[in-house]
DNA sequence: CATAATTGACCGATAGTCAGTCAAAAGGAT
DNA sequence: ATCCTTTTGACTGACTATCGGTCAATTATG
């Protein structure tokens, strides 16, 4: 038999060696010749490994979130304030200019999910809101448990995760100031939750 | 001088008349062909009135959330509860068909205005996000004078706006059954600022 | 030599352009 | 007032450049 490559791993390969014109550039200021170019490959191979045009966002997404994933776990682990968790759950994404670029692409991912999304797309968010959820009901029992918030609050997960999506695309299509809008909720917010009695 | 036509009003007259081959097919199923000949004018002239496909969207966008805005007007001068009048803010748009239909065309306006938005749609969404975080205040500032709900509520405002963003978007990207969040959301966000004392 | 992998010339679709047409209005001469 | 000329802006659709995606041919591998 002839040589075998992992399909997977080299549509990861391919993908992060268009990291840097992607970020510069969003895919729909690139061409598929340019991509092809750049990874080092023929136009027709982009196409072995590739459904189409987006499916590179949608990799290179991947590969994002799983690094977002991490960053944020190993904030989460240290020994914070419930308050801070919170804070940093919200602001993760927003914090460097790294970060920001990054978002620029998920935008653009979110993008094309909204308008011509797959069913693995649709299953990838489904998957990740998920693990996201999990993360910030940890948040809140732990929270619950150390005294500092009120019962009940694993409810409001979901609406945690819509807040900062609509975030995410706000800032972008109305020029929104992150960091404010956070804190001021957040501010607001955790009186409300706080527990009163002592 | 030649006879000279009100470009803001043809600019309507031909987004409306594609109204419905674009709550159909979406922007990106359409060639300029099509709308042109739908709109019942030569290609050419679809560029004196836009500037490229997707501004169409954009004008068509505008007329629906003008729509969007009277229909909410019209519910909240009902003599309702603050918590109805909440639940009314956040589901409007997602309550039939035909607004959820307009919801799709929403969606690729966001897309638009994510990844080549132009100064025009970022100022256009602004001015909107301003309209209804106002509306939303008056919602807040009339249940505290009510004595319904705690004071300081309108520094939520904002939040509630990105939270609903994020429905519109997750509704889509990840299958969000939208009726189910919004109606968890509210079971327990208004225990929160409910005003506890009688 | 069989099979997997790669390739880039090619194709079809289409967004956007532009040189030219047309009709209405203005102006001027009678 | 009427006719004719000129001007102007709206409108048009054939045309072009671009580019995503395909596939027959080629190369590499074991």
């Amino acid at each position: 038999m002839a040589i075998i490559v992992d399909k997977e791993q080299k549509r990861t390969d391919i993908a992060c060696a268009c990291k840097e014109i992607l970020l510069e550039y969003g895919i729909k200021n690139l061409t598929i010749s340019h991509i092809a170019k750049t990874a080092g490959i023929g136009k027709g191979t982009v196409y072995e490994y590739f459904e189409n045009k987006e499916d590179i966002v949608f990799e290179i997404i991947t590969v994002f979130i799983s690094e977002y994933e991490q960053r944020l776990l190993e904030v989460l682990k240290k020994d914070i304030s419930t308050k801070e968790k919170i804070f940093y759950f919200l602001y993760i994404g927003f914090e460097d200019e790294e970060s920001k670029r990054q978002l620029t692409l998920y935008r653009e991912f979110l993008a094309i999910t909204m308008t011509s999304g797959t069913e693995e797309m649709v299953a990838f968010n489904i998957e990740c809101r998920n693990k996201f959820a999990l993360l910030i009901t940890d948040i809140f029992k732990d929270g619950m448990q150390r005294g500092d918030i009120c019962e009940g609050l694993e409810h409001l997960t979901s609406a945690l995760l819509a807040f900062k999506l609509g975030l995410i695309v706000e800032t972008q299509t109305a020029n929104l100031d992150t960091q404010r809008e956070i804190t001021n909720f957040l501010s607001l917010f955790y009186t409300l939750i706080e527990k009163k009695d002592t």
